[in-house]
Order: structure tokens, then sequence, then C-alpha cells
DNA sequence: GTTGAGCGTT
């Protein structure tokens, strides 16, 4: 399942998100949206789950993280 | 040492 992560603070890193989402399930790839050129984060990224993908959405989503409410969805790329 | 709507680079 692929979700997409949006509101999410400076602070945060892939490697936060993975552990974020693996609470809930099981989490096949974890991935933070970072500018080509700049190299600084997006503010916004990715998340695959094999499983529990709904479960993390229902938990994750609106739910404050590092001191900001984040926006989880699934990813417009569906199918 | 910054910024904040938005769906990615393989």
């Amino acid at each position: 399942m692929n979700i997409y992560v949006g509101n999410i603070p400076w602070s945060v890193t892939d490697d936060k998100l993975e552990e974020l989402f693996a609470q809930f399930g099981t989490v096949t790839s974890a991935k933070i949206i970072v500018d080509k050129f700049s190299k600084r984060s997006r503010g916004f990224g990715f998340v695959e789950m094999a499983d529990g993908g709904e479960q993390a959405i229902a938990e994750l989503n609106d739910k404050d993280f590092e001191g900001r409410p984040l926006v989880v969805n699934e990813s417009r790329s569906k199918d």
C-alpha cells in the first residue's frame, strides 16, 4: 500500500517515518521527499506498507508528530 | 541556524 504523508516537520527523516509506521504494521519502504538541488526536506514523503497500512493511516492521520499534525493518506499513484 | 502547500528520485 502506497501512503502519502504530508505536513511533516523538518526534523523528521525517512527512518523516523519507518519507525512511526512500523508501530502499526509492516513498512516495506519509507521515504521523505527532499529537494534535489538543496537536499532539504520538502516536508512530505511516501510510505509503502505490506500490512497494517489502513490502521497506520487511521491512527497517524491528523495526529501530532514532532510538533506538527501529520497528514496521512493513500497515495495518488495508486493502481 | 531560513521555509510550509504539497503526491516522489528508483
